[in-house]
DNA sequence: GTCTATAATGACAGCGCTACCATAGCCCCT
DNA sequence: AGGGGCTATGGTAGCGCTGTCATTATAGAC
């Protein structure tokens, strides 16, 4: 007695049905649907009727467990909200476009217990890859990952020694080197605006490399004013207000994000202050947004969507995870705008 | 002779080893770790040891298989930059927590082809459910989602008759409310801005609901310009520098979004023309940004948090798809801003 | 002390596919 | 005639779990 256990079960078509239908073997129809191996052309056509008669709907679930390899991708990333990791996301489709290979998305909230989470439960989907943002990991997160045994692309950072492969750029380095313009500039008097740290590590990394790149030219912040929450227009705005309601006169301000310094223009166009003229102001990211504004955010443009693709490109053209690790930069570059 | 295939193949623990090392059968694993059935504290305690020892991380393959469901809810949007829909993918996930669901992810980039074969690929999961935006389906899509028999949301309008569930809003009485508030505050010489209105539906709805509004109170259009493409701050911006270059004299522009807006406001900014004063501006969606410029934005602020976690909400409420389709509005609310 | 409920566990047969090997027919060499 | 190498197809045994029935201990009822 076959199909014991259908008893009240919605039961969709299966394989067997459509060989049945087209009079072939079950492994024939698998064959053509997944494009493998020598088969007629009329039996092709045979079978791919078949299929469209039946409405038939193949069951990953069964194929991934039968050839254990789900054609899956797991990422997770900490934000949907914050433009940037959309942008990523871009990337990763367009790599992904074609292979046959699928998404699955996580979002960790910036919180490593959700991530840990997250790891376990798309592990649990035995995925081709997993793409992570950041280096951070709960020490349960990092030995799930090296027990799995699965490629692991750490992504927005190059700053720490990654688990497979790393595809970012350096903050660090990008908070230097916004610093350095900003001294060549001629700014002397630095403020600095960011938001919670705890969560987005990369916004400190740049901070200490922009506090070292003045420390080079024996500058130092004027004033700083961190808020606490992540990071939103709102913010910014009013922690540039606070930081200009405490009296000391910054001649540049720098922002750990595009959001915040985006904030910070609305905050200047609403007290009357010229930004630039009065008080420049340097973002990082390089949102689109910023460059609608009536005077262009100058900040810097991270490759968001290069750094999606990347990641995956890399970890398709390899898919066993290498003997040693590797690091690909996207880079930056410095969008001059019109705020400082 | 066991396990013939795994030559060669990366192997993970399973269930079996858990099973073996902590001297009980499989099936008590198994149900430990789903928590069904009653278990003696010490075999609970015994198997999760093992399971800790070994690192076990179940097959959601295997377990979707053997029971015919993958706890999965598929859901496909149309975009990820556009700030909305992340949003509704927050309240989704929101909804989600604690279920044991999951959300799988697609994005069709407003492409009905691109849908269909997201729908083909995310039911090949065997999802409990599936998430669409809007109505709009190829006729394939919709025969595999009648096929299924899965339950279907289909979000953020409600002005037609859903397959299933819908959840969202009307877009053409928000647009008509739009219209008869403007009119209501004085407002005679209406301008339009918008983008493409072949990707996205709900923005031409919003705008028929908005003439419809207008020819009730004997006024029409005084100028429009459409922008192919997406929605977008610079194409706002565009949009509303060539629509006030063709002459006209608008008293108020309605944009078809806050993104392009946000770009109105920008342009006005930049030309020295006072928003509401010189010239007033409305939006649609109610973005935080909007609402963070010197200048809150006026315009409608719709419900997408709650848009995706009433949908979840009531599908897995209700798991088997009922006789009759049910509609739930999630409404809006008109922000007044300061620029209209 | 027997009988019935309940708690705790296990045996076994699938779930719907695909990897692996085998087979059959055919063509071309030597 | 025999062999080697194709093309096209099929049989079979799993993949790693869980549903469905047992089965055994244990407690309580009378």
């Amino acid at each position: 007695m076959v199909g014991k256990r259908l008893a009240g079960r919605r039961q969709g078509v299966t394989l067997s049905e459509v060989a049945r239908r087209a009079a072939v073997s079950e492994i024939t129809v698998s064959r053509i649907l997944r494009n493998t191996g020598p088969i007629a052309e009329a039996t092709r056509l045979r079978v791919l009727q078949a299929v469209r008669e039946t409405g038939y709907v193949p069951n990953r679930l069964a194929g991934g467990l039968a050839s254990s390899g789900s054609k899956l991708v797991g990422v997770i990333v900490p934000s949907l909200t914050n433009i940037v990791f959309p942008e990523v996301l871009g990337g990763i489709r367009a790599a992904l476009v074609g292979t046959g290979f699928q998404a699955v998305i996580g979002v960790s909230d910036y919180d490593l217990a959700i991530e840990e989470e997250l790891i376990a439960s798309l592990l649990a989907w035995r995925p081709e890859a997993m793409v992570l943002a950041g280096f951070e990991h709960t020490p349960a997160a990092r030995a799930m990952l090296d027990n799995s045994a699965v490629r692991v692309a750490e992504l927005m950072d190059i700053d720490s020694a990654p688990i497979d492969l790393a595809v970012g750029h350096s903050h660090w380095q990008a908070g230097h080197d916004s610093g350095r313009y900003l001294v060549g500039r001629g700014y002397r008097r630095f403020g600095y605006v960011g938001h919670d740290w705890m969560a987005d590590r990369r916004a400190k990394l740049r901070h200490d490399g922009l506090v070292a790149a003045l420390a080079e030219a024996s500058l130092a912040l004027v004033e700083s004013v961190r808020n606490v929450g992540p990071s939103s227009t709102q913010a910014g705005r009013d922690a540039l207000a606070a930081l200009l309601a405490r009296g000391s006169t910054p001649d540049v301000v720098v922002f750990s994000n595009d959001d915040m310094a985006l904030g910070g223009v609305f905050h200047c166009l609403g007290a009357g202050i010229r930004p630039k003229d009065d008080l420049a102001l340097f973002g990082f990211n390089g949102l689109d947004i910023g460059q609608a504004l009536p005077m262009p955010l100058s900040t810097m443009r991270s490759n968001r969507f290069l750094t999606g693709k990347t990641a995956i490109d890399r970890v398709l053209a390899q898919r066993e995870r290498p003997g040693k690790t590797e690091i690909i930069d996207t880079g930056y570059q410095i969008l001059p705008g019109a705020t400082a």
